[in-house]
DNA sequence: CTAGGTGCAAAAGGTTTGCGGTTAA
DNA sequence: TTAACCGCAAACCTTTTGCACCTAG
């Protein structure tokens, strides 16, 4: 590999920032590295934390910014459940989210085409859909799999 | 018909609230009248509106208690899209949100039973679902269906 | 230089809770 | 009679905003 993953990472963000206009920060970098680093579904309290061992002042008010920043440019996912915090994803691709009442753990499951056309055909003639969310409570003997 | 519209609802309201322990009020019977009574998604401060045509000093505390109730027993489902306020649905049976980015409009989409074991076939086994929720997000040029 | 971003504190918005009085069983 | 419930106001929690200072271009 010619180029460490950190390395690639700062190109696809600065260029997502820049399509957008925005600007890259610090801040912005360190918030994207964060949710890559860790394939699980942090909140923005928890990625304060995680942030804050790299930028020990960073506010959770720039936390909530430069999340909304890295959203409104496709770089991470949003992802509501029940009215619990947000949580934030960086699995660009289609997938379900399952989460374990007993646990509270947040499993992905990814879709493949078939399933996804399934799920579209759900809907007449008529509507244009810009993104769709499955999501599943229940229980599950699976321990976390990161 | 021998019983209206409103004695049966009445009859599966208190029967409901009886199985879980919860006494049956006239605040808990105009909410779940009103929530019945029109098939859109309205959220609690809508509730409330309409609500206080019947009860004009019902607080906004007391309706959110109510529903809370009702969702408990199984009379009505509240309906969490992205952050906005809970919306609550008296359709119980399984089923799709679409949500029109343009006008805010809100259409269920009943599932069918293949529609339905497709979707659970996603998790593997080891996964057992209480519940799910499918909703979409995009636009449509479809007029409001109620 | 200056528009955009940060950090802080305060506000906003939705929802829940504590309390004194009321009501269904 | 009394535990549950209501209405009100205050608290709570997550998220957004205003403002003075800072920084990338």
């Amino acid at each position: 590999m010619r180029y460490s993953l950190k390395s690639r990472q700062k190109q696809t963000l600065d260029s997502a920032l820049k399509r957008k206009g925005f600007r890259p920060t610090k801040q912005r970098s360190a918030v994207y590295e964060v949710i890559l680093g860790k394939k699980d579904h942090p909140n923005a309290e928890e990625i304060l934390l995680r942030v804050r061992r790299v930028l020990p002042t960073i506010s959770l008010a720039t936390v909530y910014n430069c999340l909304e920043t890295l959203v409104d440019c496709g770089l991470v996912r949003q992802v509501n459940l029940d009215r619990s915090p947000s949580l934030f994803c960086p699995n660009l691709g289609p997938h379900a989210h399952f989460k374990c009442k007993k646990t509270g753990e947040i499993h992905d499951f990814d879709l493949d085409k078939a399933t996804i056309s399934s799920l579209e055909s759900i809907l007449p003639e008529g509507y244009s859909i810009e993104r769709f969310d499955l999501s599943f409570i229940g229980t599950s003997n699976q321990g976390r799999q990161n």
